[in-house]
DNA sequence: TATGTTCGTAAGCTTTACTAACAAACATGA
DNA sequence: TCATGTTTGTTAGTAAAGCTTACGAACATA
């Protein structure tokens, strides 16, 4: 069975459309300006749908329950949990386990499960400096095969080839039917999964999801790396509904989760704060032309720079240095843990210069500068998903968008 | 018929129970912080409940049309559209205004309308310094009668019977069934109405909500005074669906509308700005103990306490001073704006005061703040609601919670 | 006057999830 | 040992929702 089957199996032919109407990622929120159209309307089987999803994703987190038990946290009745568990089986999504075990009275249960080895999903990282790197997944977000390819340079066209070549490298090694791809892409990146602008990558408009779908037939959501990120640190981290991820590489960039929903903004440019001011005492300048961006502090390079200066040899000057670092981005966090209360603020990037002076200098300063009560209870951390978080936010992002599921 | 009645022709007890399934303010979105139960399943009557709504919002919003116009532009059938429409002229919300004139080939159409005389809503406003002001609403948003209170600074219990004595009058004042009661309160609203802290009213988990429900038997709706005028810019002063306003007063507060939905963060604080720290240079000590928070840049009886100073006597002293005001604002704003990607920024209070060299102080330094091609585009204005912002964002909760409407 | 168009409604169908009822399979206690 | 109670999963029938098809009414136009 191939994973085209499994939605010909549902009587659907287009590749790009969810298997459910979960809230997918990509095809979810509408991108509403000024909406006329207010809401669409909603038919008996979108209803369905739903509790499909709702059915998958109790299996998906908490596995190896009984239709009963099923019927039990749902709140649907243990009919119409048969009718769905069935439907699911014959797509391939669902398989029966046995009987449970334990023995207590009753007619034994019989478990069922996600077929978590059934399918596999394909991700990708677009997101560092001079290498795509991608990986098969399993639904689980656990990854049984990497690829990578350097990216030597190209911009435009021949980046996208680049991708296209590391994508198939990863379809040829899948041993299952692959769910969909999940791209974390740098810049700005819109909901149909084109690539308004990324300035290191030459992209401007590149409509990327097409381009993987039309090559592959294949279920394709392209979106921001910190987007995918927070996606990420909330389904496999145990990230709260309400945080932010900011990634420090070789730009800074963040991720928004606002009410477990991501935040894409009203020119899909939400969380790029790389370029904002911080502070008002100027700063170094700024590649953007201005003084005192929050990447002239921040950003990898930069920081290295500063720490490889003679001047700052000592263990005493190199802590300096990342406090410095850790202060500014408390400085430009504070308006906006503020503003959004925030419970939760996750760093992700190079653990050795992240993960000391400077994390602890950015909360000293969120604390200082925000209000106390409110904010006392906030929590700024690292990631606990290392450098394949990309990888894994984009796992999610095809998971959401297929099945419903997170 | 009264309002009750309408909830009794649904057959539902709940008074404070939305009529539809719209997306309600306070009844929509649950308060999830880690949910167990990813979602709830959803019933063919939830549907029915939907396109009832959708029907509403297409009366509510364009006014005057026949079944077969909705029909059309809701993309349901005329047969449903009937059926629904039949449910709402029963319920008192829809009328017939007999046929169309405009002469073309065809039966004639029949157009319908809210019936935009037949609710009126209360709504009340706790924001002020001294006063407890209030208003009946129609359906629209017109104001038809006022009433106030002077708060005599009455704090707990008290202020909650000045609460009562103002709603009461405007109980009494109603002509038509009344729909609702809105409230817009400082402070930290939950979404259960229960004011969490407002420390200028000495309300600390206040449930007004059900207070306001068990004296009066309607349905309520309480939240953050901020998070009121944000809606009511949306619904009546045509803000983007990305937005944010900043309401200066006594204090400053912040609303925030994204993607459509207003924000109320993890703790329910989101807007709460009033105590973020502004800059790296100092600044004023705060009632709250910090420097530089910014409230001392800004709040109203600070800034008129700086105009008044012998040595700002001079019009380009009180320009500088406004300008001041305006940078602080700007700095604080633009972190936000530049993560959150926001298309409008609003300014609510004194017009005198905000409307000048501060709000355009203000614009220019967010616009040297952050990034100008994504955020050039960015505006800034002052509300078109004037002093009744709160009051008739008051008005727009109880539509959009009774009626699905907004 | 005949024709075509539009509106609103009636009748019947499909889908959905519900309730009620039941057989199967187990534990438990008399 | 056997009757009783419990739990599971399924079958059968019902209610609700929106759909398609069809039709009469009311109009404009050729």
């Amino acid at each position: 069975m191939t994973a085209s089957e499994v939605q010909r199996s549902s009587s659907r032919t287009d590749p790009s459309a969810p298997l459910t109407t979960g809230q997918g990622f990509a095809h979810g929120k509408a991108p509403q300006t000024r909406v006329l159209r207010p809401s669409a309307k909603v038919l008996p089987e979108h209803a369905r749908g739903h509790n499909r999803s709702l059915v998958l994703q109790t299996l998906y987190r908490d596995g190896r329950r009984s239709r009963a038990d099923i019927a039990r946290q749902t709140g649907l009745t243990r009919v119409t949990v048969s009718a769905l568990v069935a439907d699911l089986i014959a797509d391939g999504l669902v398989v029966e386990l046995g009987q449970r075990e334990e023995t207590r009275p009753g007619k034994p249960a019989t478990l069922l499960d996600l077929d978590r080895a059934a399918f596999v999903i394909v991700g990708l990282d677009l997101s560092e400096h001079a290498t795509f790197s991608g990986a098969l997944l399993d639904l689980d977000g656990a990854i049984s095969a990497r690829a990578e390819v350097q990216l030597a340079g190209s911009t435009g066209d021949d980046a996208v080839q680049k991708v296209l070549a590391l994508a198939q490298q990863l379809v040829e090694l899948a041993t299952a039917p692959i769910l969909g791809i999940g791209v974390g892409s740098p810049g700005v990146v819109d909901l149909g999964g084109v690539v308004l602008s990324a300035p290191n990558l030459g992209w401007n408009g590149m409509p990327l999801q097409s381009i993987l779908a039309d090559r592959f037939g294949l279920p394709v959501v392209v979106a921001n790396d910190a987007n995918a990120a927070i996606l990420a640190e909330h389904s496999f981290g145990g990230a709260e509904s309400d945080a932010m991820l900011i990634k420090i590489g070789h730009g800074v960039g963040a991720g928004l989760l606002l009410g477990g929903t991501p935040l894409f903004g009203s020119r899909f440019a939400a969380g790029e704060i790389g370029h904002v001011v911080v502070g008002t005492d100027g700063g170094a300048v700024c590649a953007c032309g201005k003084r005192g961006c929050l990447e002239t502090w921040l950003s990898i390079p930069n920081l290295i720079e500063r720490l490889e200066r003679p001047e700052n040899a000592g263990d005493a000057d190199r802590d300096a240095v990342l406090r410095e670092a850790g202060q500014r981005l408390g400085i430009a966090l504070a308006p906006v843990v503020g503003a959004l209360d925030l419970g939760e603020v996750i760093l992700s990037g190079p653990t050795e210069l992240l993960d000391g002076p400077l994390a602890k200098a950015t909360v000293e300063t969120l604390r200082q500068r925000t209000m106390a009560e409110f904010h006392g209870s906030l929590t700024l951390r690292m990631t606990t998903l290392g450098q394949d978080i990309v990888l894994r936010g984009a796992a999610v992002m095809v998971l959401s968008g297929q099945l419903g599921v997170s």
